[in-house]
DNA sequence: GCCAACGTTGGC
DNA sequence: GCCAACGTTGGC
């Protein structure tokens, strides 16, 4: 089991929207950038990551599965770009900000804080633990 | 709204 | 295959 971490600003495609596939789920499409597709196409079903809001809200407000693995992104004809589907889990209780993440030595080297520009990013065992606590959140 | 960081593109 | 120019992202 691998864990993610899936980014999208608020006014694109926000969590309430994703909720409201509920678990038919919905494509990550658009993502045009080759690490951010090579990690999707290490997914698997049953995988889970959290949803974070960037720009405005930053903070991570919820939690995904995979519902679907990799497959073409049916947003452009480039069959270079693919994507996987994933479908919402839970609300954390508690979001947890940019601002939190940054201030928890533990959470220092997560890829959020690292390259703060990749919107697909995996999350280890360890730091997806700190932030559920942080989240006041248990699966 | 600004700007730094980064990724991609294309000319050579 | 290098690198300058450009576009985009996202934190501040």
């Amino acid at each position: 089991m691998a864990y993610w971490l899936f980014k999208s600003e608020t006014s694109t495609w926000s969590w309430d929207q994703q909720k409201a596939k509920g678990d038919a789920g919905e494509e990550w499409d658009g993502v045009r950038n080759y690490q951010a597709r090579n990690f999707m196409r290490e997914m698997k079903l049953g995988d889970l990551g959290f949803f974070y809001h960037s720009q405005k809200d930053r903070e991570i407000v919820g939690i995904v599965e995979i519902c679907a693995e990799a497959h073409p992104d049916s947003t452009t004809d480039d069959d270079r770009w693919e994507c996987v589907d994933i479908k919402a889990v839970k609300d954390l209780a508690t979001p947890v900000s940019l601002d939190q993440i940054k201030q928890d030595p533990r959470l220092a080297e997560m890829v959020l804080v690292k390259n703060s520009r990749l919107s697909v990013q995996p999350v280890t065992e360890e730091e997806w633990k700190i932030v559920l606590e942080l989240g006041g959140t248990t699966l």
